[in-house]
DNA sequence: CGCATCTTGAAATGACCGTTCCAAGATAGA
DNA sequence: TCTATCTTGGAACGGTCATTTCAAGATGCG
């Protein structure tokens, strides 16, 4: 059976998520990925079906490799607040600077953009909001039986109040936010969480 | 001089925020706002110039009709954080129920697209956030005086993050978040910095 | 009325969209 | 080595993209 492809399908998959992540699905034309990849439209529709069946194997890469292992990084740290403050920092600085500086985050783009009626994406959204919330609620947790948080601090709402602070990162890194304006808001919520 | 129109430019252009207001601009077709409007094409042209010209134009639309009076409204209010309560309840409820339901907001849209390359696109978010921020710090400022602030909390940086929490709310209500969700979140922000 | 000037309608522009098709190339098993 | 089966290259598909062009229609002024 010579069924063995010349090409490696998780690097174009990467190339793939890149070049989505960095324009948007509906900026991004067919020939940009066949031209980015290298490989050639029959490869393309035949190892990965059409375009949007693209996308969302692209989307479910960049949530399954950037987003969850950050996430599984905070719900299994026992420091409290510093792995919150570590998780923000570590996100304004990917948001910011390096490789990725300005692209913002692909959920984040998801969600303002046409792409997101269609439902294989939504419920993808959805996913990556909760855990995003979940993994904040852990770490908070861990946070209150530390005594780390002031009075009154509810785990769960403050985690959802950090879920929709880190989507206002992602959005306002995108357009150049600067990004000590950004730690400077961030540290700002989290103080007012602590003691 | 015949030079008069045989249409209303300023109802054809509020059709054209909706439009690239609900779908995107790149998900929006010239022939979209030809049906839309039910003008015709050399119309178009001749009046607003070619598509970015006419994204640009409903760009500043939107913030001049749709958030501009809003943030004079909190700026201008004098009660302190019942203000910004009231500012972040009606947020939710233009953003989750009603006419505009799930379209999000057509700058955090814009945040995420690519139009945001366009540097006039750019210069207007940047406007915006801004003027959102010195809304909120308005407010902020007028609870401080009131006295109805938490000690330690700084009305400039508190301004940032609900600046970005507005921004999560923009976000996940056009992927559908539950109002009543959104608004325990706002509400534990909110509990946060008040006394 | 008649002329000048603008708007309007509709067709046409070339470029690009996502997708399909098929012959040519390559390889595993007989 | 031959054959069956998959992959690959590249052309071609109809449709839609933003934009332009131009004759026909409409209007204010003399």
């Amino acid at each position: 059976m010579p069924d063995i492809k010349h090409f490696d399908p998780d690097a174009t998959l990467e190339t793939v998520v890149r070049l989505f992540w960095q324009q948007g699905v509906a900026s991004t034309g067919i020939q940009d990925v066949v031209t980015a990849t290298g490989l050639n439209r029959s490869s393309l529709y035949a190892t990965f079906g059409g375009k949007q069946d693209l996308y969302l194997t692209a989307l479910r890469r960049y949530v399954e490799q950037r987003s969850q292992p950050v996430f599984r990084c905070l719900a299994e740290d026992q420091r409290g607040l510093p792995s919150i403050a570590d998780f923000f920092d570590g996100l304004i600085q990917a948001r910011c600077s390096g490789e990725y500086a300005r692209w913002g985050c692909m959920i984040s783009n998801a969600h303002a953009g046409a792409e997101n009626s269609d439902p294989e994406v939504r419920a993808l959204l959805d996913r990556h909001h909760r855990e995003l919330r979940d993994a904040l609620r852990a770490a908070l947790d861990t946070a209150k039986t530390r005594g780390q948080l002031a009075p009154g601090t509810e785990p769960g709402a403050t985690a959802d109040v950090l879920a929709l602070l880190a989507y206002g990162v992602n959005l306002r890194s995108r357009a150049g936010a600067d990004a000590r304006e950004l730690w400077t808001s961030v540290t700002a919520a989290l103080d007012s969480v602590g003691l």
